[in-house]
DNA sequence: CATCATAATATCGAAATTCGATATCGGATT
DNA sequence: AATCCGATATCGAATTTCGATATTATGATG
C-alpha cells in the first residue's frame, strides 16, 4: 500500500530536475536513489512517456559515449505544475511538519 | 494525469489527522477540501477502508446526531508510516522549495 | 409502528495505472 | 558483420482509481 505513497513525490522530484537540467532516464534513476527511491527502468520510462505525451516535458536525443540518450527538459506548462505541486508541498509542509 | 500527482498527498494528510484526533469519512472529505483538494466519497472511502485492512488506521462506530459515523485513530504503524512519509516530505521540501 | 427524510457509508466497474521482467535498439569496437 | 553494452522500450497481470449509484441506519413525523 505505502508504495504509491510517493508516485506523486517521484514525479515532482522529476519535474523538478527537468526544470534545473536535462535529464534522460538513466540520470533520473540515479538521481531517485539519492533521494532514496529505488525505481526500475519499467517505472521510469513510462513515466517520462507520459509526461511528454502531456506535454510536460519535451525531449531530444543526443549521444554521449557512443550511447543514444533522450534527453527531456520541462515545458511551460510542466514549470506550472510543478509551481501548483510547490504550493500543495508547502502546505503539507506547514500541516504535517510545523505541527508536529 | 496530474490529478493523481497528490493521491500521497491526501493518504498522508489523512494519516496526520487521524493521528491528531478520531476522524470519519464526512470529516476527512470537509478537511481535504480546506486544504484545496475535492474528494467524492467514491475516493475517500475505499481510501479508508483499504488503511484499515492495512492496519493504519483502527476504527470504532458512534452515533452523532442520530447518524452512525465509523471514527478512524491512526495505529502505531501508522504513525511510523507517518514518520517515514515526514522524512519525504522534509526531503522534497528542501529540494524542490528551499532550492527555488 | 410504518414511513419518510437524510446523513453517512458502501459498492460498482470501466478505465487507467503500476512496475518487475523482459526485449529491443543503436553506436562503438574489433 | 558480429558482438558488446548502455540506454530505452514494451509487456501485461495485478492493482488502483473515483464518479456514479446504492444502501444503511437513525430520528422524526403522522
Amino acid at each position: 500500500m505505502m508504495k504509491n505513497l510517493y508516485n506523486g513525490f517521484i514525479r515532482i522530484h522529476v519535474l523538478y530536475h527537468a526544470t534545473e537540467e536535462q535529464i534522460c532516464g538513466i540520470d533520473i534513476i540515479r538521481e531517485l536513489k539519492r533521494h532514496g527511491y529505488t525505481v526500475s527502468p519499467g517505472t521510469i520510462y513510462p513515466i517520462l512517456h507520459k509526461m511528454n505525451q502531456d506535454r510536460l516535458l519535451t525531449n531530444h536525443n543526443e549521444i554521449v559515449n557512443g550511447k543514444r540518450r533522450i534527453y527531456y527538459r520541462a515545458t511551460p506548462q510542466g514549470k506550472n505544475v510543478l509551481e501548483q505541486a510547490r504550493e500543495k508541498i508547502k502546505e503539507l509542509y506547514d500541516e504535517v511538519i510545523l505541527n508536529e
